[in-house]
DNA sequence: CAATTATTGTCGGCTACCTGACAATTGTTT
DNA sequence: AAACAATTGTCAGGTAGCCGACAATAATTG
């Protein structure tokens, strides 16, 4: 079983308390979906907001010629998703998929405003999550624009290992079984050269395969190819 | 006097209504910068949140190299600035710089919180505005992985004229004062990048230069160029 | 368990775009 | 009006990373 950074827990804006989880609870419905599945779609209504309980979910685009663009990061347990779209208009813009097997609670726009409504600090932490996913998209936007393609990557793989590794002897286990498309697809390049990438990094120690999984050995290696 | 495309202020989350910016108004100070000031600059606390009465500000982290990286939009009046960082964090992560002359209500975090309290629909509209420039980042990140330079530079040509362009005979026109360098830290690419393309744009007349302002002629050629 | 599909590894050519360098023009200061 | 600074125009390399193609694995399916 997983267990979360704990220290990511408190504190971090993106990941409900124990106490508002139940209270997204107490309104919505559980439900499961398998590996694979796509959660919602774009152009859909944003009827319903949902607060993830276990898996991870990617949020993405399609670029014209059909492949995947990670706009968002990867969401992980206890995040919410869904929010900016149907808080602010009607139809979503981009599409969930479930990376892992994935338990959600799901709740309605009106009960969800509800919600809002009578425990309005509420507002506020919505607010505050927002805020919190914006700085993230800039940071983003900053990323693309300044690093270079193996800089990039390296960042993923950090902040990757951060919010969703697992802290084993010598290094951290990095669970998602994200293939090298998908990477390709975050960090705005193409499947080839994330694979010769990741060899790059395999091979001065940085990362070791494990089956599909990356563990990451040495994150100070992988931050100097960070220009 | 620059009258702003009237469609896009009922409706649009990102400008605030007469009434909200009463309140605003009522509980800030009005302030004003020339042209070139920066209002905030990263690492600083941010205790603060802005409201454009006139003017543009331009949103911008500087890179390793020093070069300015617009991460945000350009702020119109009518909107807030230095939203998400105050709502959410302590530290600015970013700069606001005056692309022109501006005036801006500042108000301060305490009373700003105070009057979300109260006018507790205004948290809505705070989260509201939140999603809306999510939505507007996002899009900023799959253009910026999608998108060849060209395409790009396009697009942000479109974007700029509709949100602060003033329709005119055969055209509109551009009245910020945008340097090529500007221009392309907002796209990702060079200044020389942009200044040859901005001549290729002029050769098939889709745009047009008046001293140092662009008129956009044709849109259609414009969209054409995005890939 | 074989058969099929998905994922990874590798390589050569190609091109969009960056880098640096310099001249021409425009804007600003004294 | 002269002097300076900032912005624009242009051009010749150089290169990071894309594209296409194919082989080698690994994972799924019937």
């Amino acid at each position: 079983m997983p267990e979360q950074n704990q220290d990511l827990v408190e504190g971090n804006p993106l990941i409900l308390s124990e106490q508002e989880k139940e209270l997204v609870r107490r309104i919505g419905t559980t439900v499961n979906y398998p590996k694979g599945q796509i959660i919602f779609a774009a152009d859909e209504v944003a009827d319903r907001v949902y607060l993830i309980e276990k898996g991870w979910v990617k949020i993405y685009r399609l670029s014209s010629d059909g492949r995947e663009v990670t706009v968002g990061s990867i969401r992980n347990p206890g995040e919410m998703m869904g929010l900016a779209e149907t808080v602010y208009h009607g139809k979503r813009t981009c599409f969930a998929g479930a990376i892992s097997r994935v338990t959600l609670v799901v709740v309605l726009k009106k009960d969800f405003f509800e919600l809002l409504t009578h425990e309005h600090y509420l507002a506020l932490k919505v607010a505050k999550l927002l805020a919190a996913r914006m700085r993230e998209a800039e940071a983003m936007v900053h990323e693309l624009v300044c690093c270079q393609v193996p800089g990039r990557l390296a960042l993923l793989l950090l902040k990757i290992g951060e919010r969703c590794g697992i802290p084993e002897d010598e290094g951290v286990k990095i669970e998602l079984r994200l293939t090298h498309e998908e990477i390709a697809g975050m960090i705005g390049t193409t499947r080839q050269t994330v694979t010769s990438l990741l060899n790059t990094f395999k091979r001065e120690k940085s990362i070791e395969f494990q089956g599909r999984e990356i563990k990451i050995l040495d994150p100070e290696k992988l931050v100097s190819w960070i220009v």
